[in-house]
DNA sequence: GTATCAGTACTCGGATAAATTATGTCCGAGTGGTAAAGG
DNA sequence: CCTTTACCACTCGGACATAATTTATCCGAGTACTGATAC
């Protein structure tokens, strides 16, 4: 009880597609170097990128000059799907139908339509996703976005893309 | 990976405040019955309760007749107060400032505002609430209103309250 | 008949286990560069 | 010198443990009703 929240996964996608949108059209970024980057358990952020991988937001190339890129542009990319491949397979909350149980059950027949509860939610969740889902990886990396910190991003990346 | 959906018990919550809210102001309905009401575990039904009462949702009285009811009034109980009390207890999407990880870390001084994607998540997390905030337990129950079903809950609260 | 009082049945509250999920780790399949060997 | 070829380093992908959280359960503290008892 009491916790309810998003894994910790979703914060490290969101930060690795923001690395991957700095990238040029046809460069790639292995896993292992993108879990070096932050300081990440390298075989569990693989793990984060094959469902970013399955979900069609990141494209992956293997063999040994392989690694990850995105699989749009970045201003196609909207936040919203990332947390939906990471971290909300299905939906916050899951209505059980708990008016179909119990002494006092409800007709199945009236039950047709979503509960007011289930309802409400579902337009809460909608809330959520439509903030995330208009904003893209493009408009987090712009200037004065203060994506990871000032200006840090874009310097950044592209030193690491070179320093082994 | 591919959950991070609410505790049910939020549901449960809800639920149960609906039928709460249904009560005269002198009436109470202890735990067990609630459960009973619903078919719910009871013993773990108490303990969500006991998590509604320290939040100031409903207010326990405890001795042979004993029970719960609402703290305030229904129009006064907002959903979202429901759900921080028993599935969101900090935050939906906590920040670790990943961006001060790593061999490229950023300033600790340049951190002190947070970054676009903690920003961003909190105002997709506020929407979520606001909508959340705006319904109160009185514009649940309200005709129409399809609470649990069509006028069941009116109904049948008042007939399980007197059968044992 | 009335007041007192002990007993009891029922309530909430917190401490304690089991199951599910997120986190972390490992090894196998596949690709492409690399270098050696042959023409 | 160029082509062929076998090898190896490095990649992704999925199967396998560990840790944390949710779910479920139990027993103790407290309150008010019940009935008996004394007056």
């Amino acid at each position: 009880m009491r916790s309810g929240r998003l894994p910790q996964s979703v914060e490290w996608a969101i930060h690795v597609c923001l690395v991957l949108a700095q990238l040029a059209e046809d460069e790639l970024l292995p896993a292992p170097r993108l879990a070096q980057l932050f300081d990440l358990p390298a075989a569990y952020l693989a793990k984060v990128m094959q469902d970013l991988a399955a979900a069609g937001v990141v494209r992956s190339v293997p063999g040994r000059r392989g690694g990850y890129r995105l699989h749009t542009a970045p201003q196609d990319v909207s936040v919203g799907r990332i947390v939906r491949a990471t971290g909300l397979a299905d939906a916050l909350f899951v209505c059980t139908e708990i008016r179909q149980r119990g002494p006092c059950a409800a007709d199945p027949d009236q039950c047709r339509t979503p509960c007011a509860v289930a309802a409400l939610m579902r337009r809460a969740e909608a809330a959520y996703l439509d903030v995330l889902d208009r904003v893209s990886l493009a408009d987090l990396t712009m200037p004065g976005g203060r994506a990871s910190a000032d200006g840090w991003l874009t310097t950044n990346v592209h030193l690491f893309k070179e320093n082994p």
